[in-house]
Order: structure tokens, then sequence, then C-alpha cells
DNA sequence: GTCGCTCTATAAAAATATCTATAGATATTA
DNA sequence: TAATATCTATAGATATTTTTATAGAGCGAC
């Protein structure tokens, strides 16, 4: 009997997460069960495909032969469930959203309540990220995105641009006068993010050139951001339609012109057609051009 | 959890083979099992891949979508497989040999006793079949061919030209009068093949041309039609060396050219460095460069 | 040093897949 | 018309695989 083409798949996750753990948690299996496939495997091939180490499974020469072909057929089986995911008709089913930390934890998820109370038969996941997660690995159906996507063989759709500005709380403005010209805000306390330039790259973008050193708050979390400009501790740049939901906020320097974000949708050209992706993909470019309804904060 | 690869397979090779049972005996599972593959599959995408008639399954619209892809991953785990095995060092295995009916079935298992006396940890396959099996899909290890193996890929040496004559039993000629020109064989009893051509294009690149009809015994198997000659049925092609290990098999009209036969060897090149391969390999060679040693008849 | 984290390896219990055997249905052959 | 192929579908017994639980070893932080 031949080995399973499941042990090649084990063997190729292990070999790219680096260790039986790592690769057990993305198959969904146990660690017990990645190492005894590649325990058979290598019994049945007659040589070792790794070296057991305490950090984990090291590919041996033999083994990185081999892992390119491995690699391969990871291609074609993921584009097998793409393409296959494409042919299907059913409604009902799951459908995995990726988005980032503030549309998928704030805002998403007031619009997939409401989607969900129309078609109780599909199932929603959202995977909040900042990381564009992987289309053509099928980490996810959809993708909600600020940028456009530039991954080849992808569906996808400009929804909209978001309009930003310069927000701070009524209660921070007893304490500080309002700046009244861009160089003002050196003065203030300016919230920005840890190691994501994206905002730093925005504050230049308007003309004023502060190094991340100088921002008093600094927070990789997006949400703990804007808790953080909600909450009267500084300056920051916020989507004006949220900030419009939020009485108490005050907008500065609105002459300011703050570049726009973009809002994208995208999809894997072979499943455009599955007919629970386009209604999930159809309601959420409608409901995405109309101001925010709702954040649930 | 997500379907398994080897739900996959199974897809590709009942596709391949068109029914649950044929392809249960070209995976080494049972039909139940295989079926049940397929419905799990088409119960987790959600639409038949097959329809099933009495006359087996076969594909639907959307099950030919995919069947590519299956196919793909198929090429993949087979290069996989090749790949390994030439990596692999170990001396102790099996090597599966394809030849000819008179190679595989006469000469082979001779040569190969010997090879086992010597190497006790290798073991030896035959596949013995007119058709040339396939190397690329591993069908076999080694081929013994009688022609030069065109498939790309191949790793091919040619062992040595294979002469011919025309043979007939001593008690034949008792029968009738040995032929003394080309002309004489037309009144004498031809021994050739039924459908396959080679020995008739043999006759006629000697300058007989004959029509299949005029050949009183016809067989398909190579080794009934030497046991034709050495019966004394009538006259026929024989291996010089072969007819030479035969007392009572006499040679007639010695001066005609009757094209030789070439040997070659062959294995994918991606199993060349393989130590068993090269082992069997270099020794198939070595012994089939020296005269016949024994027929095993 | 010790706690907490990573990792691999192993043995008994639970879940799952496979096989054997059989039935039913249709076409081909005698 | 009966016999013999082909094929798929289904149920119970058997094996195999997976999981759960546990041990052991190295590394970094406090």
């Amino acid at each position: 009997m031949q080995h399973s083409w499941d042990h090649i798949r084990t063997f190729q996750a292990v070999a790219d997460h680096g260790s039986l753990l790592a690769a057990s948690r993305h198959l969904g299996l146990t660690q017990p069960t990645v190492g005894r496939h590649i325990d058979l495997l290598e019994e049945r091939l007659g040589f070792p495909l790794f070296t057991r180490g305490r950090d984990g499974m090291q590919l041996t020469d033999k083994g990185a032969d081999l892992v390119a072909m491995a690699g391969e057929m990871l291609c074609n089986a993921t584009q097998f469930d793409r393409v296959a995911s494409g042919l299907e008709e059913r409604i009902k089913g799951t459908i995995r959203l990726s988005a980032n930390e503030i549309l998928g934890g704030l805002l998403l998820p007031g619009l997939i309540a409401e989607f969900m109370a129309e078609h109780p038969m599909i199932e929603i996941e959202i995977e909040v990220s900042n990381e564009a997660s992987n289309l053509l690995s099928r980490d996810a159906d959809i993708a909600v995105r600020m940028f456009r996507p530039t991954q080849n063989d992808l569906v996808v759709r400009k929804v909209r641009d978001i309009p930003l500005g310069l927000f701070g709380h009524k209660s921070y403005f007893t304490r500080r006068p309002a700046p009244e010209a861009l160089e003002d805000l050196r003065v203030h306390v300016l919230l920005g993010q840890d190691r994501n330039p994206s905002l730093i790259t925005a504050y230049r973008a308007i003309g004023l050139d502060t190094e991340p050193g100088s921002y008093q708050f600094r927070c990789d979390s997006n949400i703990a951001t804007i808790s953080a400009i909600r909450a009267g501790i500084g300056i920051g740049p916020l989507h004006k339609g949220m900030a419009a939901l939020w009485p108490d906020m005050v907008q500065v320097l609105p002459e300011v012109e703050v570049p726009s974000l973009e809002l994208w949708l995208a999809c894997h050209a072979d499943v455009r057609h599955n007919k629970r992706i386009r209604l999930v993909m159809d309601f959420l470019a409608d409901r995405l051009r109309e101001p925010y309804a709702a954040c649930l904060f």
C-alpha cells in the first residue's frame, strides 16, 4: 500500500510552519497525529525528512528536495477547493470575511447582524487582522480592504472613498486650546501607531513631519487608538462618518486635507459565481456605500 | 474539517477509470470505500461530481471542471514519489521491471535468480507486457525494451543489438525441404503474429511481402510463436542467441539480412541515483551484453 | 533557581474508516 | 429464458487512525 496524499499535505504543513505543533493547528489535527504522519512517511520513503530539534522540525536536504512538489500539490488542492466553491450553488453554507480591525471590529458586526436576519442559512465568520489575508490560499472568501488589492486573479470592487479628519474629544480641548493652524499640532498629543507606519505617513501627507518618538501615546491596535481619542488623550485621525456617530467629538483644522482612504471589496475570480459570495458581496457593497449606521462601541 | 486529499485522489481515479470498481482495483481499496469517498466529497462540495449509471460513474459538468486539478495533483504526487525514490539510499527494497513477453518470460527470470542470490535484500517484480509501460507514472522502475524509449525525462542505455535469423525445427525439414532462396518461403508455413504487426513488418523488410492471411499459424503470444517454431510447425524469426541454446534448431537462408532488434534499458531521470535501481540496471546491462546463458523453457 | 513557554515523544481510550458479505439492477451471451 | 457478466448501494464486524492525557527536555523572564 502506498502512502496517503494526506501525509504529503502534513509534510508540507510541517515544512512550512517549522514544527509539529504549529502545523497541527493549521491542519486542524493534533500534534501526535501530525508527528505520526511524518514518521510513517519517513519510514516508507526510507530516509528522514526532518531533524527533530528542541526548536521544532528542520528539513533535511532530502526533505528540502521534496517540499517543492508538496507545495505544488497544495496549490492544486487549494485551486480545487476554490473552483469547487465557485461551482457551488447552494445558498446554505459558510462565508469567511477578512477585514482590518476597525471595519471588522466595529463596523461589520452591525451590518452582518442585519444580513443574517435576512439570510439565516448563511453562516459568516470574520477574520480580523491588519495583515492582508491571502484570498489565493483561501484564508478568506471575501476581503474588505482599505487599499486596492493587488493579487492576481482577484475580482475587486471599489466601494467608495472614506474621508478622514482630525478629531479630538471635547474634554481634551478643555485642557488645551484647539489648534488653529497646522503648526499648532506640534504642541498637542498626537495619536498614532507604534510599528504600523500608515498613520505616520498620513501625518506626513498633511505636512506634519514628526518622528514616531514624538507621539505621546502609541499603540498597535487601531481600536485602542480610537478609544484613546474618544477618551480625550489627544488628537488623531478618524473616519468622518464614524466620528459623526459620536457626540462630543470635535474636528480640528477641517480645512486641512487629510488624504481619503479607499474602501475595496475583493474575492477570488474562481469563486465569483458562488451564490453565497455574490450575495454577501452585493450586500456589503450596498450597505458600505451608505453612511455608517452604527458602531458597536 | 476540510476534506481529505485522499478523497481527491479517489475522485481522480474514478473519473479516470469510469467506475467505482475499476478505480478501487487501481487504488488498492474496496468498492464501498471508493464509493463513500465520492459521497463524502460530494456532500462537502455541495454538488454531485458523477451521475451514477448502470454502466459506471459519469462525470457531471462540474465534476469535469474539477478533474483537471485533480489530475495535476496526481502528477505532482507521482513526481514526489519518483524524486523520493531517487533520493532513497537503502539497498533493501523492491524494484519493478517492465519487459516484453520474450525477455520477461524467458530470459530475465534466469538472470534475476542470479541477481537475487547476490542481493537478497532486493525484491524484484517483473511486469510482463508487450505494451510499453509508463515510467513517468511509475508503473515500473526499469524498463527493458526492444526499441529506443522515447518518453522525455528518461535515462536510456542501449545494451546491444540482437541479431535475428529465420529458424525451423529439424523435424519440420524432414517434411519439407529447407528453402534455398527467399522466394521458397512462399510455400512454407511462416509463423507470425495476429494483431501485432512487428513481425509482418520484419518479413516485409527482408523482401517478403505476404499478407497476414497467408500465415497458417497465428498467435498474439510471442512465447507461443516461439514454441510453435520449436514444435516444428513452421519457420519464423528467432533471436540467434536464443536459437543457439536449442539443439535441433536449423537456421534457414543465413545470408538473408533480417534487421536486428535493439536492446535498451531505461529508467526515469529522477530515480537514476537510487542505489537499488543502479545496481539492477548495471547488472542487467552487464549480463544482457553476454550471450544468452539460459532460457527457462 | 523556578515559573511559564516552547517543543517532541509515548501509551491507553475513543472515534472513524475500512472490509466482508450481500442485495438489487441492467446489459450481454448462450 | 436463464446464466453470467457488469455495475452501485447498504449493513454489521473488524482494523486502523485519531485523540486525550502525560512525560520530558530546553529556553527565556523574573
